[in-house]
DNA sequence: TATTGTTATACTCTATAACTATA
DNA sequence: TATAGTTATAGAGTATAACAATA
């Protein structure tokens, strides 16, 4: 079952169901469940995909400043580069100056998946924005990428 | 130095992360997150909180119904239910027609805690969309709306 | 002694399954 | 026998805490 806050059916304007927290919970709880099941097949779950892409806007120092960046804890970090590592997705190569630390590098494969889980993305945009004109989806892509920013993401 | 597909490494514009289902999973998140730390003072969950407001659009015929308009387990609505009637936000009553039914009704406490949630909810919205110009909030909460409804939610 | 990565453990959330009572 | 609600159990996901290696 995918919803974060619980909806309903049918409300009346201005209340609770209506603000933009609410749609926005609800929503991305969605487009996140959607996409975990697209990228099952790949052997991979959402937070799998977004270690890549951290890594792939900026490679990581070590493990715990990844963690830091991605907001989870470093001994997820370990779980996730494990599997991606099993799959060859990355290399772990001890740093020589500090041997403590693990740097994380995207191999050619990682590149390649993540290419593929961008493009299940686009294909998942153009099916949740199928509703909205050509400027609804313009005005909505604008300001995610505002509230992003000020979010602190990329 | 880009590719022939013009996706070089740490280019954003138009990775993952610039897609509208990652951002929408994100932010609801951070949304779910931040809506949850707010309403914690009052006793509620996020789920508490989605259960009085589908019982405030409609009465619902049995706890299984409304677990099926919400989207949960039947379980799930009994503890929720259980919480809310403790801090007398609703009320359980047995069907005299079918002695297995429960209807659950929203107490007046019921309808303005709700009320204070729905008040936190729109004081996050000014929050979160602090950002934006008034023509972007309002282009944001319409598509957000459209986005709602194609998805089943009221 | 402090820090990095790792492992072990525990906690939260929620679904499934078993059980009770009504029908 | 079938259904509503409840309780018991289990699994996923992730954080915290203990631990080992290195600084």
């Amino acid at each position: 079952m995918s919803d974060v806050n619980g909806a309903a059916a049918g409300e009346s304007p201005g209340g609770l169901t209506s603000t933009t927290v609410f749609r926005l919970g609800v929503l991305g709880t969605l487009a996140g469940d959607r996409f975990g099941r697209e990228v099952e097949g790949l052997g991979l779950k959402p937070k799998h995909v977004g270690l890549l892409a951290a890594l792939d806007l900026a490679a990581a120092a070590s493990q715990q400043e990844l963690a830091a960046r991605m907001g989870v804890a470093p001994s997820l970090v370990v779980s996730l580069a494990d599997t991606l590592e099993g799959l060859g997705a990355l290399q772990r190569i001890r740093d020589p100056q500090d041997r403590r630390r693990q740097v994380l590098t995207l191999t050619p494969q990682g590149r390649e998946l993540l290419e593929r889980c961008t493009g299940l993305a686009r294909t998942l945009d153009e099916e949740f924005t199928a509703g909205l004109t050509q400027d609804q989806r313009t005005a909505l892509a604008e300001a995610l990428r505002v509230l992003a920013h000020r979010a602190g993401l990329p």
